[in-house]
DNA sequence: TAGATTGTTAATCGATTAACAATC
DNA sequence: TAGATTGTTAATCGATTAACAATC
């Protein structure tokens, strides 16, 4: 009936990522020397045109003033905004393989916005644990403390086999956000998010570029 | 004159991505239940369209026959082959914190076709021991070992400051691929593949995600 | 035959790039 | 002014989707 539909000019996907690629990039920059970047110098950090760059940015109205370069604390918190990283929020690890204590040893959760309340295994012996000050706890105790803490998000570096099962418990305690390391492709509720990190989907898609390289350089033989 | 143009017709980057999701996909499946799979089943476990998947098949020339459903086992043998997974490569990893250690016991890397041949840190405390079978070399005997035994693929998980250094070093060995787990843009000449895997550019995705998720369902209020 | 499927072309849709005014 | 820059629109390019013939 009414035509004053919101005007949702759907944000591409890739510029989600382009973005986060942005600021992950500029986050690294030593400050001193870099008080301002052109679109031209971080177009070139990621292999980008400039176009892009200002594209992307244009979707949200745009960071600089025609004539200037942009300022890169500027670009930093505008990109932290816009990427939802100003809102702190509550972060869980399950399963304390390599993986788990990996991330749980990283350091950029903090500048990131996100606040690690607590580890999770099922080995009695890791349990009561503690690693960087953040206490690891038996898994049945994970909804309590999802509940108590407010926790939004939750990474999932169990084994394999244990991923759905994990998922499902995380949904049930109210886990909106879910970072998967595990392989498996989760079967989740519409309202929850999954984040997959499916590291063999990398390595593979490093082997065809490979293949593909060797054959150009090879010649057109075969 | 001659029409015999080899039509280099580009395979797009995200249809890799997806060949390498379907791979991923169908390797876990329970070989007893899904001899056979169809695109429409394929498609809602990695929430795509039917019609999309057959289209990834047919830059390749398709992988079934009109009317009957894929063999699963002949998509897990054709997806290997394209993304060259049937050439065995070798692989090494630096740098042996948390995340390195979590690599190298990732039980993945066989059914890839990739052996890991060694690992390196600088730590002495460190260097002579073995994790599953495979030693932990002195980050110096690296371009001997790299040479010896033809490595042509090295994941580095030092730490960020030290990543640029490593990359260098590796190129320098003859290293052709890169699997980079530090935040870091690596500088590497342009023979050289390198596969990021940004970590911190999934979480701030998945914060986006949660944003714009929780901002549809409050309303339009703001 | 009816229903289900894949392969393949064409149409639609969306994202990237080019062009240029405005600004410093 | 000349050169360099961003913001923004339009043009180009490419990827996804729809449609349908062929097949079982």
């Amino acid at each position: 009936m009414t035509f004053e539909k919101p005007k949702k000019k759907k944000i591409p996907q890739m510029t989600i990522t382009r973005l986060a690629q942005y600021l992950n990039c500029l986050s690294l920059l030593p400050t001193e020397q870099y008080e301002e970047i052109s679109s031209k110098e971080l177009a070139s950090k990621i292999e980008l045109k400039p176009t892009q760059v200002r594209q992307d940015f244009h979707h949200f109205g745009g960071f600089g003033q025609a004539g200037y370069r942009y300022k890169v604390n500027d670009l930093i918190i505008g990109l932290e905004r816009i990427l939802g990283l100003d809102q702190q929020q509550k972060l869980i690890i399950v399963g304390m393989g390599h993986l788990g204590q990996a991330l749980a040893s990283y350091k950029n959760f903090e500048p990131l916005g996100l606040n690690l309340v607590a580890l999770f295994d099922v080995n009695p012996k890791l349990i009561g644990l503690s690693l960087r000050d953040v206490p690891i706890k038996d898994i049945d105790d994970l909804p309590a403390i999802v509940a108590k803490h407010n926790v939004t998000i939750a990474a999932i570096t169990t084994p394999t086999s244990a991923a759905q099962n994990t998922a499902n418990m995380l949904v049930a305690a109210g886990i909106k956000g879910i970072w998967n390391f595990s392989p498996v492709n989760l079967t989740t509720p519409p309202d929850v998010i999954v984040q997959n990190e499916h590291l063999s989907v990398g390595l593979m898609t490093l082997s065809y570029r490979l293949k593909t390289l060797n054959k150009q350089n090879d010649g057109e033989q075969e």
